[in-house]
DNA sequence: GTGGTCTAGACCACA
DNA sequence: GTGGTCTAGACCACT
């Protein structure tokens, strides 16, 4: 994972474990790598992985239990909530700075069907 | 203007200044408000608004006359070349953001057609 | 101040400005202590300091400016607000204990009333 | 049996013991349940119950005798002690919380008499 | 081994 | 100067 240096290294992870939530690739009530695991795999220290939990269980995206671990929310529909606000976020931010840009929804609509995949 | 206090703020208003280029709302050539104008329009220290004119003066949007004051570029084509440029990260942005998630092509501009501006 | 094992040195520290809030010593709207300050008042580390103002960024009894400080909130209605969850919260804790051991309210009352400050 | 996560567990059943004790629902002298019972009853980990009983027998509640169980101290002396020991704290810590925030004792005297039990 | 807390020391962006 | 983030390294309580 490369780290984009205008935002806190913590909110990026936090936005790649949503992500992989919404993917499927984390299921609801799993238990999430340890501070220790999950400092290595994502390359930060430990404190960093441990504020990443702390950040999540606020937002009600994981639960703890002292000596125990760390485990994603049982609720599914948490999931599709997560899916639903992140994608309205982006639409927003999409579609309001287009506007600025002084584009109109058809030529936005037009841009969008002409946009290739990058490799 | 809102500061979001992910992005530093001389970030956010030097977007705000090029959106109003690309707007129209600031011709080529026009003298740009000076340093402690800029600082109270946008309700930021004068430090950081000295700040903003540098950074967009190194990204040539704009160049400075000792003792007279700055002034945005006058090429005309650097504006055209700005929207194109800004439109294309949003898109990049966006599209990537909402493949992650899941979204289709199709998906995507459907809900773009069904997206309503905020009041 | 003597911190208590038991319970994290954090919390301790934003028990006594909640105290200090109550007991006027700190008022609405004041500036609070810089995170080195407090660090040096309260001998913590300035980490440890920062985390107590965000914890109590949380709980919405200040806010921050960046670059300039922390604030307590300026509504007085919280102030007695906070008094009365503390005042609750001690008053619960003590007449379950009690009643727990087998006190009757009027026991209480009149150890209450024989009761001495310490010196 | 709901733990405050503030407090080690250990310190909590050891607290709802002695209160048992005080109220007559442990009895001097009587076999306390085995430390796997112990776990079971309060959800705990059989380290923990073993913990408890340890840190009692330290205080000198109970002691043990190996192969066959452990047992409550005969002295009934004990647990008038106990009972006085457990209401001074909780009146000390009450008074002094009490009095920080501002009340005085015609106050609290009042409070407490208007004080209802939680269902 | 797990999470939680704490320290020391550092760097950054912002005012 | 301010707050915010990050690292390294340590200790504790609990399972």
């Amino acid at each position: 994972m490369n780290y984009n240096s205008e935002m806190p290294i913590y909110l990026q992870v936090i936005q790649d474990i949503k992500k992989k939530m919404v993917q499927g690739k984390i299921q609801p009530g799993e238990k999430l790598p340890s501070n220790r695991e999950l400092a290595v795999i994502y390359k930060i220290n430990q404190n960093t992985a441990a504020r990443i939990y702390r950040e999540m269980e606020i937002a009600e995206y994981c639960y703890t239990k002292r000596g125990i671990g760390t485990f994603v929310v049982e609720d599914e529909n948490m999931f599709e909530q997560i899916k639903e606000e992140m994608a309205e976020e982006l639409l927003r931010n999409f579609m309001t700075g287009m506007q600025d840009l002084g584009y109109k929804k058809d030529d936005i609509i037009f841009q969008i069907a002409d946009y290739k995949e990058e490799e």
